[in-house]
DNA sequence: CGGGAGCTTGAGGAGGATCAAATCATGTGG
DNA sequence: CCACATGATTTGATCCTCCTCAAGCTCCCG
């Protein structure tokens, strides 16, 4: 029986395998016998996109790894407007705040549709040494995206703003890119909903970007980029 | 002798402990025993203003706990230019990236007269389960920092932007701030050094803030937290 | 005294915010 | 199946902020 657990879990981390690369990296270091230490199952979510992760000030009882999709970290102005600091795509760790706080200090929402894998708190303190090399890359991951946000999307012109959302958004040249709603890409960028929306329209209209579904996007990534490095 | 290393090695914690208690927290775990691990000495380094702790790409060796004073970390546009990504306060850490990465990512330069506290890279890993803790606070403290700047300091207008600074870089509610050159203020805030300058100048002309020495402000907390509310 | 670096200020124009309305997509009930 | 309500996207018109280019200004140092 205790087999059929850890066969579970093993399964569990062949299904992030597939997810690509960097989902494994959280676990990389672990045996089998670390994993007969792991009583609570680690739960696959499926979340809709809007559909929200955990709330800011909510108990911290887990971390997430985002397994396909894409997360937005939001806050709080002053003024009580929202503002995402933070973009969370697959392999990266939603909710790292547990480890060292009581409640979460985002709002996590999904802006895709999201698969993320549920790992309860002390299953990861139980772990904890073993996965300090692992959780340490967690952490400088987290810190990567943040500065990213800051360094290539809340600076320069809506239009710099926007080629870098699109360059962003799917690693592969010829990939598709799914962009999701007008406001949030303006709670993202630092701007206002309409110039988000006029700027994403003219591009469509300079053929920049070709909509091939409701937010999908093909790419002419040579032209972006040339726009995201200046004018 | 080694008794006395161990002495020395303390003598620098109490020294960090008179920065504010924040220093204290990375060696906080440790016991008498462990400090006979650390041979190396831990450095301090006084940074004058402008001074670099590190720049990107180099080969990283240490992490740098700041005791005093203000750091930026700085990247680069596309574009060449360069954007603040990140303020360190006392208690924080720069160069965490040390511990999962060969080369650091930014360049960490003084904007003030700054004391840091330089650890090399082994003693931490020698003393790395102890530290574990502690770094992943550390860690944590790193993430806010990013997203506060983004938050606060790249959303909403100029006027907005200049008074939420003043409010960050004094805790105290009559403490006297220093602020740093207009063109570091642009790049971290996302905005030219001109507007910088005129926005400054029009807080001073408005007795928002009094210049008491060269850089050196008295600020109306009051009225500078309405206008980043919202005005 | 002269030069340089950083700060301040001015005038003009471009870009984005704001207010407002039209269009489009989706779902609901008659 | 259509009429209608709802919400998101797009577009328009106007105003204001901030960028750009440029010129003075202050302070410091050789």
């Amino acid at each position: 029986m205790k087999d059929n657990e850890i066969a579970a879990a093993w399964n569990g981390m062949a299904a992030c395998e597939r997810c690509g690369i960097r989902n494994l990296v959280l676990f990389a270091d672990l045996t089998n016998e670390d994993f007969s230490f792991i009583h609570l199952p680690i739960d696959d979510i499926w979340l809709p996109a809007g559909a929200s992760l955990y709330q800011p000030g909510q108990s911290s009882s887990a971390l997430f790894t985002v397994r396909e999709g894409l997360l937005k970290l939001e806050q709080y102005l002053p003024d009580g407007a929202q503002r995402i600091v933070s973009l969370l795509r697959p392999g990266d760790v939603a909710g790292l705040d547990a480890l060292v706080a009581a409640t979460y200090e985002h709002a996590a929402i999904a802006l895709q549709p999201t698969k993320v894998c549920r790992l309860p708190k002390d299953v990861v303190s139980r772990l904890s040494p073993k996965l300090h090399r692992q959780l340490m890359k967690k952490w400088h991951d987290a810190v990567l995206r943040s500065h990213e946000c800051t360094r290539e999307l809340s600076t320069g012109s809506a239009r710099q703003r926007i080629a870098r959302l699109f360059v962003l958004l799917a690693p592969g040249p010829d990939e598709l890119c799914r962009l999701f709603g007008r406001e949030d890409v303006g709670a993202l960028l630092g701007i206002t909903t309409q110039t988000a929306s006029r700027t994403v329209a003219e591009f469509k209209r300079a053929h920049l970007v070709r909509e091939v579904g409701p937010n999908l996007f093909r790419r002419d990534l040579e032209r972006l980029e040339k726009i995201a490095a200046e004018g």
